[in-house]
DNA sequence: ATGAAAGCGCTAACAT
DNA sequence: ATGTTAGCGCTTTCAT
C-alpha cells in the first residue's frame, strides 16, 4: 500500500511551500483565499489527511480528551458518556473512554493511560478519597457525580441530590405518603449522606422525626434492594409500606420483592426511585422515579472542560436538577386518610 | 507549572544516553540488566511518563484504537464497547468510541477522525450499504454485526442469529407453541432477513408453511414492538397468541401493547424475545429472551483486531453462539394439547 | 551493550 | 502573504 501523503506531498502538488500548506490547511492562519483554494484541491487530489499525532505533538493540543466512568456498560454512565461524546466531537476531537469498575488502582492506571496519550484534559467520576491523587493528575479535569463533593476546588457536575430529594419527598406528601422507608446506599458514599441530610431537612421542616424513618442500607445493585425490601417488610408496622430508594435498580429489586412477599404494588406497597433507567419504564407497574439529566451531566462536564481550557471562568461546582417522572408505583392515599396512613389501595 | 520530563532527563539524570534510556524504557530491546533498573529508578524520580504522540509518530504505533457503533447509550452496544475497552485497555492501548447514530454521514465523519488520529485499526457495525467506503477507509479493521455480511472479505464478528433463532424455536416446540408470529425489524437491514431466512428452515422442516405465519415488521423500538402487536392482536385466531421478536425492546412494547389490551401474559399471550438486555429481567413476568453474546462480541472484535495486526491468520466471519434466558413470558401449552394450539394456561 | 545522528509530520518563530 | 528554519520527544539505523 502506498505511503500516506503529508503536507509536503501537497506543498509539492500546489506548488507552494510547506508552510503554506499547512496554513491553509489548518484555516485559522492568513493565507490568499486563491492559494487556499489551490491547497485544498491539492490536497484533496493527494488524499490528504492531517496527522494529529505530529500536530500533537507541535503545538501541544493532541485533539484526545478522557473521560473515566465506573462502567460504560451500566445505563446511566452510557448516557453520561454519550454526551460528552457529542460535545467532543462537535469540536472536532476524540474521546478515549475507561471503565474504572469503582477500582481504585484501575482508575489509577487509566488516567496514567490518559496522560500518556497527552489528552489536553479528561473528565473523571472518581474512586479515590485522595485530594492527592488528583493534585499529582498534572492535567485540566472536570469531576462528575456526587463523590466530587470532596474536591471542592475543582470545578465539577453533578446532579442536585438536595432538589431531588424534596422532590420526591414532596410529591409522596402529596400523595398521602408521610414517613416513606429508605433503602441507601452504603455508608461509605458520600452521595449517601448527601441523600439523608436532605431528607432529614425535609423532615425537620414538618416536624417528623426523622429518627423514626426505617433505613435500610445496600449496595445499589437489584440484589441488595431485594433483600433490603425484605427486611422492611418483616418489620413492618404500617398496612401500607412506602419505600423512597436512592436508585432505581434497588427500587426495582425492592419491587420484586415484594411481589413474592405476595404485596402487591401500588395496592400494598409504593415504591419511588431514583436515576431514571429506562428500565423502570418496563416494569409492572412502571417504576414512579426522579429522573438524573444524565446525558446533559456529559454534556455539561465537556462543556466545562473546553471553557476551562479556554481559560475562560468556571463557576465551581454545578448542580443539574433532576425532574420526576410518574409512572404506576405509587398509591395514592390522599382520599382515604390524608394524614394517618391507613389500609392503601385506590378510589 | 514545570514543563513535563523528556526522556532526555532521565537519561541525564541516569547518566547513559537518550537511546540507551528509550530502550530501557521500552523494555524490549536488548539493555544491561543494571543500566535498565538504573534508568528506570531515574524516570520514576523525575516522574518521567512516555509521550505517546511522539511514540506513535516515530514508530507508527499510536497506541490508539477505534470502536464505532450505532449508539453508546444502547445497552447492548454498552455491552460491545466493554467488552472491545478491556481487552483494548489489557493490550496497553486507549480505545476511542464514537455513535454515529445510525447516520451515514456521522460515520463518515468518524472514520475521518479515527483515521486522522491515526488509530491502529477500528472495530465497526457499518451503517453504509458501500463496500468502497471502507475499502477506501485504509486501515485495518474488523467488522461487527449481522450488516458486516455485506463485506465477506472482511474479518468480522457477529452473533450466531441462525443458531438462535433455532433455539427459539425449538424452545417454543417444546412448550407446545408450533407457529409463532413473528414481530421483525425494517426491511432494509439484513438482520431481518437472516432471522427470516432461518425461522423458514425450521419451519419447511416440520412441514409447517412458513407462509402461514403472522409477520409484523416494526423499527427496533418499544413504541414500534407495541403497535405491532395490537395488529397481532386484531388479526388474532388463535385463543393464544405467541409472538417471537426480532429484539428485547420490541417485545417489551408486545407485552405492554397485551396488558393495556387486557390479555395476560403468559395466560393469554407467549412472548419471546431476543438481546438479552437488563430491563427484560424487570418486567413483569420477566422476558423469556435469547441473549446476544455482547460484552463477549466486543472482546472477540478487538482480539481479532490485535491478532491481524499481529499478522495472525484470521478466520473471516466468526459467529458467536447465543443462549436462552428462561424467565416467565412463555405460557406452557403443552398439558393442554400438545399439537393443537387451544385455551392457554398452566396445569 | 551503548552512543551518535537522523528523522517521523507538523507548527511556530523568524525572515522576506 | 509566503518561504525558511528549527525542533516537539521519541525510535531507529548505524557506528563503536
Amino acid at each position: 500500500m502506498a505511503r500516506r501523503p503529508t503536507i509536503i506531498d501537497v506543498a509539492r502538488l500546489a506548488g507552494v511551500s510547506k508552510s503554506t500548506a499547512a496554513r491553509a490547511m489548518s484555516d485559522s492562519a492568513e493565507v490568499n483565499d486563491a492559494t487556499r483554494e489551490k491547497v485544498r484541491k491539492a490536497a484533496l487530489a493527494a488524499g490528504y489527511e492531517r496527522n494529529h499525532l505530529a500536530v500533537g505533538m507541535r503545538s501541544g493540543r493532541s485533539g484526545l480528551f478522557g473521560l473515566v466512568i465506573p462502567d460504560i456498560a451500566n445505563p446511566f454512565w452510557a448516557e453520561v458518556a454519550r454526551g460528552a461524546q457529542d460535545l467532543v466531537a462537535a469540536h472536532d476531537a476524540s474521546l478515549l473512554v475507561f471503565s474504572s469498575d469503582w477500582d481504585h488502582e484501575r482508575e489509577a492506571s487509566h488516567l496514567r493511560a490518559l496522560r500518556q496519550a497527552r489528552v489536553e484534559g479528561a473528565i473523571v467520576n472518581p474512586v479515590s478519597d485522595s485530594v492527592d491523587e488528583f493534585g499529582r493528575f498534572g492535567l485540566p479535569f472536570v469531576l462528575i457525580g456526587s463523590s466530587a463533593e470532596r474536591f471542592p476546588d475543582t470545578p465539577s457536575i453533578g446532579s442536585d441530590i438536595r432538589q431531588a430529594v424534596r422532590l420526591g419527598l414532596d410529591h409522596l406528601e402529596q400523595m398521602g405518603h408521610r414517613s416513606p422507608a429508605l433503602i441507601l446506599g452504603p455508608k461509605s458514599r458520600l452521595a449517601r449522606a448527601r441523600f439523608l441530610r436532605s431528607v432529614h431537612e425535609h423532615c425537620l421542616e414538618r416536624d417528623i422525626d426523622p429518627a423514626s424513618l426505617s433505613v435500610e442500607s445496600a449496595d445499589y445493585t437489584v440484589e441488595g434492594g431485594f433483600s433490603a425490601m425484605q427486611r422492611l417488610l418483616e418489620q413492618q408496622r404500617d398496612a401500607h409500606l412506602t419505600v423512597f430508594c436512592a436508585n432505581d435498580l434497588m427500587a426495582l429489586g425492592a419491587m420484586m420483592a415484594a411481589r413474592v412477599a405476595g404485596r402487591e404494588c401500588p395496592r400494598d406497597v409504593s415504591v419511588l426511585g431514583f436515576d431514571g433507567v429506562p428500565a423502570g419504564a418496563f416494569s409492572w407497574p412502571g417504576l414512579t422515579t426522579i429522573e438524573k439529566p444524565a446525558r446533559e451531566l456529559g454534556r455539561r462536564a465537556a462543556e466545562a472542560l473546553f471553557d476551562h481550557l479556554a481559560g475562560r471562568a468556571l463557576d465551581g461546582r454545578t448542580y443539574l436538577p433532576c425532574r420526576l417522572i410518574e409512572r404506576g408505583s405509587l398509591a395514592d392515599l390522599r382520599v382515604v386518610t390524608p394524614l394517618r396512613i391507613a389500609g392503601g389501595g385506590r378510589t
